[in-house]
DNA sequence: CCAGTATGCCTAGTGTAACTAGGTATGCAT
DNA sequence: ATGCATACCTAGTTACACTAGGCATACTGG
């Protein structure tokens, strides 16, 4: 096992009590993973470990999402995947990037920045005044 | 209808050509509507209205998410409903926030502002070099 | 007056993604 | 040799944003 149990979205935490570390919001995962192995090509196992270490704990990706996640982005062409044996003779799966992956990895950021900090605009409370002041008036 | 036809998932934006606007990551959609009730209380309609108008158009609600989510929210003691007759005789149903309401919100800005951060850590390339480096000899 | 559009609420069904909960196998340390 | 970390995988579950409708009322133009 990869990590402790993990209970997810958001929206069970606003209902219930949090347990353990949240998860990705969905359609997060494939953009972290692809931005990992552009960085280094590197194998399943050893992502999650980065998941975890870069994210300061705050993240953990189960391997029942991580596998699948990376088999959608070999169908996809987004990256390649090798069986390379390692120095103390263990085969893994090494991912590395391709140049659509790259491309992609670049449209999904922008993406992935612009819905994001759409949705931080709403949740911030300093605008939230400003806007509620301004709108009043159109509010039936 | 509401908007457009709106393809929705970022891995279809790295996979396909993007169509129209994207939609939620899945589990902010309760989260910025709860945000948008503890503003004013409003009617359904009023508030997809309103996300349009926030993101400056880059999101977009469709009512087959916008109900079930106010109805999750309802289930879950966050927001209280009421009908109501407006100016122009209409019934609308009109939500309002909880006190409960304004914990699970605070909590849940919290939470989603901590792991939209983790993943900016991932997708930001600055930080990249800087994690390459220093652990290119832990890598395998 | 009547048609069309905007407003307003709703549900059933679909697809996808992150999860739970397993299984399998190897290398290493005790 | 027994356990633990490493390493990969899949089947099934659940949640949620969606598509694609239905229904009803107010307003507006011809």
């Amino acid at each position: 096992m990869l990590a402790l149990s993990c209970m997810h979205r958001y929206a069970m935490y606003m209902a219930t009590a949090p347990s353990s570390r949240p998860s990705f919001p969905s359609g997060s995962l494939d953009l972290v993973l692809l931005s990992l192995i552009a960085r280094q090509a590197t194998h399943g196992y050893r992502l999650a470990r980065l998941v975890e270490e870069v994210s300061d704990g705050r993240l953990a990706v189960e391997e029942g999402s991580l596998y699948p996640s990376l088999q959608r982005l070999k169908k996809r062409k987004l990256v390649e995947a090798e069986w390379q044996k390692q120095e103390n003779g263990r085969d893994v799966r090494i991912y590395s990037i391709t140049p659509a992956g790259k491309v992609a990895l670049r449209e999904g950021v922008q993406e992935w920045t612009s819905v994001t900090g759409a949705i931080a605009k709403f949740l911030n409370t300093k605008l939230a005044d400003k806007i509620e002041g301004s709108n009043r008036v159109r509010f039936a």
